[in-house]
DNA sequence: CCTATGATCCGCT
DNA sequence: GCGGATCATAGGG
């Protein structure tokens, strides 16, 4: 829970368009990092920066839950049973593609696309910590403050400014990146069922940096021994209560 | 602290 | 038409 917060990052970002500033926050991750198995890519990307140049405006925050969504055998997913459909196609196309869908009628869920062409894989991004940028989010997020800024997918895309305009796009060629992490994450990776589906929410599928404060909620869930490869099997009786 | 409910569009059946 | 990978608010304990 290192404070690495840059606050006093200098706001030349925004007349500059924030390359400068970009370069700082580390190095994006190889297109190679998505083109596996979601769950890999959805656990591997706890500590990775996010980072977000919407409106010439530099946001980033630290990835601190995610969650993987699979293809046809994954009835929580979009690309459950049905084929191909216009909104879910691009869970289908190239690793390291954002996947942005509207839902409820007022919010934006940011998606990162795993896998590989042709085989349908998402990470869902759920929350961040904010790292740099905040006055900026705060101000998205129509004055709130603390964890109430990015710990939940519709604020993490509210807050970095994403939308439909993001969908199909390219890590990198476009408004968003992702970085390597600043630090080597020591914190514990903990994995539980995912949030707010109907159907295949007993899977473990989602992961999460365990007492991060940015998580967006607790859900009985099991801690993954340090070092291990993503781990989807087992289930556990522990409680990750706080 | 907690649970309950309304908001508000779009994609899919 | 239905219901959603959600959020903010109101109300009760």
């Amino acid at each position: 829970m290192g404070r690495l917060a840059l606050t006093g990052m200098k706001k030349r970002a925004e007349s500059a368009g924030g390359e400068e500033d970009e370069d700082a926050l580390g190095s994006p991750l190889p297109q190679d990092f998505f083109a596996r198995d979601s769950r890999a890519v959805a656990e591997e990307l706890l500590g990775a920066t996010l980072v977000s140049t919407v409106g010439r405006r530099l946001t980033a925050g630290r990835i601190v839950e995610t969650e993987a969504y699979l293809g046809a055998n994954d009835p929580g997913s979009h690309a459950s049973t049905r084929g191909v459909t216009e909104r879910n196609r691009v869970m289908y196309g190239r690793p390291g593609t954002i996947y942005v869908y509207f839902t409820y009628g007022m919010h934006h869920m940011l998606n990162l696309v795993a896998e590989r062409e042709g085989e349908a894989g998402a990470v869902l991004i759920r929350a961040v910590e904010p790292i740099a940028g905040i006055d900026v989010m705060v101000d998205r997020r129509a004055g709130r403050a603390g964890p109430e800024l990015t710990n939940g997918p519709g604020k993490v895309a509210q807050a970095l400014g994403v939308d439909l305009d993001d969908n199909g796009t390219l890590l990198g060629e476009g408004r968003l990146s992702v970085r390597e992490p600043v630090a080597p994450p020591d914190d514990e990776t903990g994995v539980s069922g995912r949030v707010g589906l109907s159907q295949g929410h007993g899977l473990p599928l989602r992961y999460y940096l365990v007492d991060n404060p940015y998580v967006s909620r607790a859900k009985p869930g099991r801690r993954i021994p340090k070092g291990r490869a993503s781990g989807a099997q087992g289930r556990g009786h522990d409680r990750e209560t706080r």
